[in-house]
DNA sequence: GTCTCTGCAAATCGTTTGCACGTTT
DNA sequence: AAACGTGCAAACGATTTGCAGAGAC
């Protein structure tokens, strides 16, 4: 039903095909945003490293997530009223977002007439992003909502 | 090439329609945003029409907004590092974001299979938005892109 | 050796909130 | 009269920044 993102991900070359500088830091966080194959806040990110990095700063989470996006493989995701979310984003795909629970989900393969638009607006095309909103299984089914409040989406 | 978005809004009726209370400050604030059929930042709104009621607060602005947007007729876009805009949108559409001026351009009539991917998933619709992230035709001809810089979009 | 990253603390800034008062219903 | 909106100032919270020291190249 959907295409598992069961790929796997090398941070330390990823980054050198990037020019990105190699610290253990981004090597982490790149690891951690692989393993989980979620969508994760910057603090999410912060948390689950810092028992690595006893000195670690949420403000090197942010600076190295910056990087990251400038350099095209990671996407912000803004939704809701609360913090982004950052999503390593090297197969393009799309996100379902409940808005009862918070939970993202992706999806692929999408046939979409990007070009066509592009080209009646003289636009040239960098990313483009599918956000479909409404209510997951779960919440539709009227389960209580904490069940997915609290958890990596 | 588009559809030009000259309906007239009458924001008595709207708000009345909507069950929202009628005053001066949000018929304002409708029509503003009725005018430009744009995308304004609460700040920009702000100054707009703070001429007109000069004890007007920005907070007022963002809980109007926030009123508008729980009844569904206005959308909040957060795109880029910036402030939010906000956008009056009776008629579902889709934007095409420039990453270099930032500049947010309309796009309606579009076929996407929301459907299909929504019975995939057992996902119950609400909303769906497509952003397409690039370069807008001026800033692909290398014109400076202060020229965009500061106008509303 | 140079340049960049990290970590800390403080600053920033968009947005929200509490409360007293005014307006709409 | 009751309910809600407005305006003010203060609070909030996510994110950014300046700077000194550490690490990558």
């Amino acid at each position: 039903m959907e295409l598992s993102r069961d790929y796997s991900i090398d941070p330390v070359l990823l980054l050198k095909e990037y020019g990105l500088r190699i610290t253990p830091q981004r090597i982490s966080i790149l690891s951690h945003m692989n393993q989980y194959k979620m969508h994760l806040t910057a603090e999410q990110i912060y948390h689950a490293i810092k028992d690595e990095f006893p000195s670690l700063s949420v403000a090197t989470v942010y600076n190295t997530l910056k990087a990251f996006i400038d350099a095209g493989f990671v996407k912000e995701l803004r939704v809701g009223d609360h913090a982004s979310k950052f999503d390593l984003n090297l197969i393009p795909h799309h996100h379902l977002v409940c808005e009862k629970c918070g939970h993202i989900e992706d999806f692929h393969f999408i046939d979409l007439p990007i070009d066509k638009i592009a080209n009646m607006h003289n636009f040239h095309v960098r990313h483009y992003h599918l956000e479909i909103n409404g209510l997951c299984a779960n919440c539709q089914e009227g389960h209580p909502s904490y069940i997915h409040q609290n958890q990596i989406s």
